[in-house]
RNA sequence: AGGGGUGUAGCCAAGCGGUAAGGCAACGGGUUUUGAUCCCGUCAUGCGUAGGUUCGAAUCCUGCCACCCCUGCCA
C-alpha cells in the first residue's frame, strides 16, 4: 500500500504549527459542517479529509456538525446519508453529532443581546427594497429607515417575529454594521428571518431561523473550534465572522481559514447540478455509479482508501484549479491493483474447441485470487475441451499489431492454464467467426512447451460448461465535455449520450456467489464490483469501476 | 483605483534572496503466464507580464495584464 510520503506542510498546517508553538492553542479542534440538503460529493470528501486529517495530524478532534439553519431545503434523509458516507470514508467524529439547531436557543439569546447593545434591529424593508438600499459594488448603500428603532421597539418586534405574528418576509433582524462598506456582506446583513417551516430537528418550535453568517462562527465558538476551515468563497465573510466573535460574549475565539474548492474535469461538483441530474432522471439516484457523490463512487467500486489517497494528494491552497480526473483514476487503480482479487469474465464469448482432448474431460486448476498474496486464498477453475475466449483475442490474420493475439497456426497461453494452438475456425452466414478449433499442447500447465515454441500472448478463458451468466453495467464518464461546469454553457448539454451500457457476460463460477460490494479485477478487462443493491447469487450484477490502463498505440 | 482572492510544465503543486522538489498525464526502453502491474529514462535556461533593487530574483519593489469570488431574508 502506498503510504503517503512526507509532504511539505500546506499553509493551514503551518498556521496550526505556529499556533501550537506560540501557545495560542493547546488543542486543535476542527469541524466538518455540511448542510443536509443533498448528498456528499468528491468535493466534500476533500473537505472531510482536510478537517478530519488536520485533527488527526495534530492530536485534536473533529466534529461533525449539520449546518441546518434552513429548514426549507433540508431533510432528515440527507442527515442519515451524510453520516453513513463519512463513516464509510473511514472517519469518526468526536462525541455526538452536532447540529447548528442545537444552538438555536443560545443564538436567539445572543440576538436579543445584540438588540440590547443597540447593534441589531428589526427591518421591515421588503426583499426588493433591501436590495435597493444595499447599493452596488460601485455605489454605497443607504441606511434602512428602520435602523434607528429603539431598543424596546426592536425587542418587542423581534419577540413578535418569534411568536409567528408576522408573515414570512414581512421583516427580519439585521445587524448594524456599515452600509458604506465595500464588502457587501458587511452592509447590515440579516441574521434572522421568518420561515414558517417544520424543521427536521426542532420541529415547529421555531418560525425564525438564524442565517449562516450569524450561526456559523458562534457554533464554532460554542464547540471550541480552533480552526474553522472553509472554502474560498467565504473569504469575504471573514470580517463578518470576526465581527460576531468580537461583539458577542462567546466562550472562544475561533478563526476562519479558506482554501480552494476542488474541481475535477469531466464532472460537476455542485449540489444544485447533481440534484438536477437526479431529479431530471438523467441518472438513477444520488448513488448512481456515474455520480461523483460519495455514495455513487461507493456503488461504482471506489474504495475509501482510494478516495482518501486521492484527497491527500491534492493541495490545500488558495488557487482554484481543476484537477485532471486521471489523477482520481490513478488512485483507484493503484488501490485495486494491489488489493483486488482477480477473476475471469468473458465479455464477447467465442467458443474454442480443443480437439485433442476427450470431449468429456474435465479438470480443476487451482488459481490464487491474487498472485503473491496467498492469504487471499485460491479458487478452483474448471477446464474442459470447450472453452470461451474473447472475440477480440482471436484474429483471422496475423499481423505485428496482433502479435499477442491468437490466430491460426499460432499458440496462445490460456491464463493460469495450458498452451493451445489454433488449427482453424468456422464462420456463420454473415461471415462472423463463431468457433475456433485448436489443439492442446501437452505438459504446458505451469511451464513452457517442450519444443521451445513459446506463445507470445495470454488470453483469459472460461470453460463453456461451467460459465455463469452475469449482468455487466459498463459506465463511461457522465460528461463528454472537459468543463461541463464552465462558463455560460448548459451542463445538461454536455452529457455523454450512452454513459451506461448494460450487457451480459460470462463469469467463472467462483465469482457468482461473492458478496455485494466485492471488487475484482477481471483479468485483462478491468475492475468490477458486485453491485451493492442488485447483485445476488441468482443474478450476478457487476459494475465497471474502471478499466485497466491500455497500451495506447494498440487497437483491440 | 468598489472589495476579496489567485497566477510556477498539458493538470495539481513545492519553493519564502543562492541558481526550478514531487505526483498525475505524456513519451522512450526493460521485465512479464494480465498489451495490467513493476523497473529504468526523458519531459520549465524557465516561474502571468514590463521594469527596478541586488554579486545573485520565482522569491524583494513598482507598474501593467489575466482569471475566480462578492450586490439571497441560501450555505
Amino acid at each position: 500500500m502506498t503510504e503517503e510520503k512526507a509532504k511539505p506542510a500546506n499553509f493551514i498546517e503551518k498556521i496550526i504549527q505556529d499556533d501550537l508553538a506560540s501557545g495560542k492553542h493547546d488543542n486543535i479542534q476542527t469541524r466538518f459542517p455540511p448542510e443536509p440538503n443533498g448528498y456528499l460529493h468528491i468535493g466534500h470528501a476533500k473537505a472531510i479529509c482536510v478537517n478530519f486529517g488536520l485533527a488527526q495530524q495534530f492530536g485534536g478532534q473533529c466534529n461533525l456538525r449539520f449546518d441546518d439553519t434552513n429548514p426549507e431545503k433540508e431533510e432528515d434523509e440527507y442527515v442519515q446519508a451524510i453520516q453513513s458516507d463519512v463513516k464509510w470514508l473511514g472517519f469518526d467524529w468526536a462525541g455526538d453529532i452536532h447540529y447548528t439547531s442545537d444552538y438555536f436557543d443560545q443564538l436567539h439569546e445572543w440576538a436579543v443581546y445584540l438588540i440590547k447593545e443597540g447593534k441589531a434591529y428589526v427591518c421591515d424593508l421588503s426583499a426588493e427594497q433591501t436590495k435597493e438600499y444595499r447599493g452596488s459594488f460601485e455605489k454605497v448603500g443607504t441606511n434602512s429607515p428602520f435602523r434607528d428603532r429603539s431598543i424596546e421597539e426592536n425587542l418587542a418586534l423581534f419577540e413578535k417575529m418569534r411568536l409567528g405574528e408576522f408573515d414570512e418576509g414581512a421583516c427580519g433582524l439585521r445587524v448594524k454594521i456599515d452600509m458604506t462598506s465595500p464588502n457587501m456582506s458587511m452592509r447590515d446583513p440579516y441574521i434572522y428571518r421568518i420561515k414558517k417551516a417544520t424543521h427536521h430537528q426542532t420541529g415547529d418550535k421555531w418560525c425564525i431561523y438564524p442565517s449562516y453568517d450569524y450561526a456559523h462562527g458562534q457554533s464554532d465558538a460554542l464547540e471550541g473550534i480552533s480552526h474553522s476551515v472553509c472554502t474560498l468563497e467565504f473569504a469575504d465573510h471573514r470580517p463578518l465572522y470576526d465581527w460576531f466573535i468580537e461583539n458577542l460574549p462567546v466562550p472562544a475565539q475561533p478563526h476562519q481559514y479558506e482554501f480552494g474548492r476542488l474541481s475535477i474535469n469531466y464532472t460537476v461538483t455542485s449540489k444544485r447540478k447533481l440534484r438536477a441530474l437526479v431529479e431530471g432522471k438523467v441518472v438513477n439516484g444520488w448513488d448512481d455509479p456515474r455520480m461523483p457523490t460519495i455514495s455513487g463512487m461507493r456503488r461504482r467500486g471506489y474504495t475509501p482508501a482510494a478516495i482518501r489517497h486521492f484527497c491527500d494528494s491534492l493541495a490545500v491552497s488558495k488557487t482554484d484549479g481543476t484537477v485532471d480526473v486521471a489523477q482520481l483514476e490513478f488512485f483507484i487503480r493503484d488501490d485495486l491493483n494491489q488489493n483486488a482479487p482477480r477473476g475471469t469474465c468473458v465479455i464477447n464469448p467465442l467458443k474454442v474447441v480443443i480437439n485433442n482432448m476427450a470431449a468429456d474431460h474435465s479438470e480443476n486448476i487451482t488459481v490464487p485470487f491474487l498472485q503473491d498474496r496467498p492469504e487471499m486464498g485460491e479458487r478452483d477453475v474448471p477446464f474442459s475441451s470447450e472453452i470461451y475466449i474473447d472475440q477480440n483475442d482471436f484474429k483471422e490474420e496475423y499481423s505485428k499489431k496482433f502479435k499477442k493475439k491468437f490466430c491460426v497456426g499460432k499458440r496462445i497461453r490460456l491464463r493460469h492454464g495450458y498452451v493451445i494452438e489454433a488449427e482453424g475456425f468456422e464462420k456463420d452466414e454473415q461471415g462472423n467467426i463463431v468457433q475456433v478449433n485448436a489443439k492442446l499442447i501437452e505438459n504446458t500447465l505451469g511451464c513452457d512447451p517442450e519444443d521451445g515454441d513459446k506463445p507470445k500472448g495470454v488470453v483469459h478463458w472460461i470453460s463453456c460448461a461451467h460459465a455463469v451468466e452475469a449482468e455487466l453495467r459498463m459506465y463511461k464518464r457522465l460528461f463528454s465535455d472537459e468543463n461541463p461546469d464552465g462558463g455560460n454553457k448548459d451542463f445538461m448539454e454536455c452529457l455523454t449520450p450512452d454513459s451506461l451500457e448494460v450487457t451480459t457476460a460470462l463469469i467463472e463460477p467462483a465469482l457468482a456467489g461473492v458478496a455485494p460490494e466485492s471488487v475484482f479485477q477481471f483479468e485483462r478487462e478491468g475492475y468490477y464490483v458486485a453491485d451493492r443493491v442488485d447483485h445476488s447469487i441468482d443474478k450476478p450484477v457487476f459494475n465497471l469501476t474502471i478499466g485497466l490502463r491500455e497500451d495506447k498505440g494498440l487497437a483491440s
